[in-house]
DNA sequence: ATGTATGCAAAACATTTGCACCTGG
DNA sequence: CCAGGTGCAAATGTTTTGCATACAT
C-alpha cells in the first residue's frame, strides 16, 4: 500500500514489490517464510517467481523495511520493521509467534556489551516453548 | 577423551565419535560449524565423512552432549553442553564469539514467559556487533 | 531509451538419507 | 556374530545467480 516506502528505499515501484509489501503489512501473520509469501502470491493468482520473493525480501531488508530472523528449522522468517525492536516467544509445536519488549532486558544487554567492550548493532532473543491451551 | 559420555548416551564408542567429541572439548574453539569439524578431521588425516559429522552431532545433541545454535549466515553452530546455560556476543566481522550469563535477564525471561502463559523449554539470545580492537 | 526488475532454470549451500559394507562389544 | 555405525553418492530443502526478456521512469 505504501509505495512511498519502496521509493524511499531507492527501488522502483513494481507490482511484485507492492504485492509483497502488502502481504507483510496486511496478511494477518507478521512472521513469514519466503515460501509462505510465494504461496500466498500464487493463491492470489500473482505470477511472481520465488527467486523474486527472495530478491525483494533481501532488498527490503537492506533498506530497513523488514527484518530477517533465523528461527530453528533451517529457514529464515521475515517481518515488517516497524521501527521498534522486540523479541520473540515461539511455540515449538504450533509455530505461533508472540512478540514482546522488555526494558529491563534491553538495559542489561547494553550493560553487558559495555562490560565486554562490545558495540551492539543488533540482537535477537528467542524463547522456545509452549503456550498454555 | 571422555568415552564414558558417549557410552552414557547409549551410543557405541567409535573412532569418529571420539574424535569429534575430542575436537569439541579441546580444539580451542567452542563454537564450530559441521564443516569446520570436518575440515579439522581432514587436517588430522582422519577419514571421516561429512555425513558422519552431521549424524554424530545430531546424536550428541539428542543426548544433550552438545547444543546447536542458529547464528546468522544460514548454518548451524555446535558447542559442548557444559550444563550451564549461557548467551552469546558475536562479532559480525571476525566471527569471534564470547559467552555470557546474566541472572537478571534470565529472571526477566521467566517472568515474561509467565505473563504470556508460556513454558520455556529453551532460549537463545545473541548480540551481534563489534568488539573494540 | 535505458538502467532495473523479473522469470526461469541452473547453481550453490547446508543438511539428510538410502544402501552396501564395516566394526565394536 | 550382528545390531548399529560409516562412507559414498544421491536426494532434499533453502537461497542465490546467470541470462534473456520485460518494465518503470
Amino acid at each position: 500500500m505504501q509505495s512511498s516506502d519502496i521509493k524511499k528505499a531507492g527501488l522502483k515501484v513494481t507490482l511484485p514489490r507492492m504485492k509483497i509489501l502488502d502481504l507483510l503489512e496486511n496478511s494477518g501473520e507478521r512472521h513469514l517464510k519466503a515460501e509462505d509469501i510465494y504461496k500466498m502470491l500464487l493463491d492470489a493468482d500473482e505470477d511472481i517467481a520465488l527467486a523474486t520473493v527472495y530478491r525483494v525480501l533481501t532488498q527490503f531488508e537492506t533498506a530497513g523495511l523488514v527484518n530477517r530472523h533465523h528461527f530453528e528449522g533451517g529457514h529464515a522468517i521475515f517481518e515488517l520493521n516497524d521501527g521498534e525492536h522486540h523479541d520473540h516467544l515461539v511455540d515449538i509445536k504450533t509455530g505461533r509467534v508472540v512478540e514482546f519488549y522488555d526494558e529491563i532486558i534491553e538495559k542489561r544487554q547494553k550493560e553487558i556489551a559495555k562490560e565486554n567492550g562490545f558495540t551492539i548493532s543488533e540482537h535477537t532473543m528467542i524463547l522456545y516453548g509452549n503456550f498454555e491451551e
